[in-house]
DNA sequence: GAATTCATGTAACTTGTTACATGATTTA
DNA sequence: TAAATCATGTAACAAGTTACATGAATTC
């Protein structure tokens, strides 16, 4: 359901194309919720068909007509009533695959899941430095609307490093762990050699 | 792809019916990785027939036949295959309905937005609580194999405090940042208020 | 006596992914 | 001249959700 719901939470700041809509979810929202260009375009329909928005065409010439998708009044009471209605966090499901890889990490070479920690250190770095640049698309935004919604939009993006920062120290945290691991059993080892 | 290589990887750890996969799941591999019963079955169908893992019927009196799954030769490598490509994190799509939610935050009283974080916070708490006395279930476990096992798990788990650590402290956080933006709004209509 | 555990799924539906198709305009 | 931007989608498939169906045995 979210992904609708977001389209129509886009819309609330003026009438789009599924392109905008696009290129306005690969600058914010993406970084907690991903949607694909045919998803969105048959989401667009589904909600049209729904009532939940109306279009327009806009014909251009060299370029294919635009489709002007604007937010209709029970799309914007849809969209408050999923707003006003916050699941428990325990029921929303999580899905991450690096955990997933390394809670079965014992099925591979130890520095290889040691380089995939590095590589995860790295990756998320980079990350990091992109949330600092971040500038979310704000042309669709009534200027007079613009500061409110910054504020919200900034909440979020606070999550975005604290929970990179969290990630990283973590991973750190993960490297430190397999090189004691590995010294330990080295000893290990070694004392068995030594009295066997 | 995710769930069948989660199926898999248990799978190694002996044969075990799809009610054991779930029961597994649910105390495990749940806190990032979810799947439901029907999806369990339908998978281990799928799995069958590509030859990743057999099957034999074991029967039972006043119960619905065992149908035990074991994993193939050609499953285990299909697993340490998918272990060993692990993808970069910028290509995992991520989904977050809560942030997605506070995002769109200027359509609902700042009260309720509040309310929502505080909400959040408690229910995160509890879960920090219930990751304490995580027990993995180890039945199927060798225990020659335990100890090392432990090891990886015992890295996905601390993933699960540090990011509910860091959750918990974005969430208080924002609750801090409402009420000053609130203060200082309420200053703001004082202001004007006084010389207008 | 009620709830939980054990044990199997099917069916219908929604959501998400991947590959494909088209083509002018603008910028580097 | 190559790549990016603008702008539309469709089709096939994979993955995930929700509701339903059955029923004995065990534990509270």
């Amino acid at each position: 359901m979210s992904l609708k719901h977001a389209l129509l939470g886009l819309l609330n700041y003026g009438p789009m194309t599924g392109y905008d809509l696009k290129s306005i979810f690969d600058k914010s929202i993406v970084h907690f919720w991903s949607a694909s260009t045919s998803q969105i375009y048959r989401d667009l329909g589904v909600l049209e068909e729904e009532g939940l928005v109306t279009s327009r065409i806009e014909p251009q010439e060299g370029r294919p007509d635009k489709k002007i998708y604007m937010i209709s009044e029970t799309g914007r009471e849809a969209f408050v009533t999923w707003l006003n209605r916050f699941p428990p966090i325990l029921e929303s499901p999580s899905r991450h695959d690096f955990l997933l890889r390394v809670f079965f990490g014992s099925h591979i070479p130890m520095e290889d899941l040691r380089f995939q920690f590095q590589r995860f250190v790295k990756e998320a770095q980079e990350m990091l430095r992109n949330l600092n640049g971040i500038a979310m698309k704000t042309e669709g935004v009534p200027p007079d609307l613009l500061e409110r919604e910054k504020f919200f939009w900034g909440l979020t993006i606070k999550m975005g490093f604290i929970s990179l920062e969290a990630a990283i120290g973590w991973a750190q945290e993960c490297i430190k762990e397999i090189d004691a691991y590995q010294a330990q059993n080295l000893n290990t080892m070694a004392d068995s050699t030594s009295t066997g």
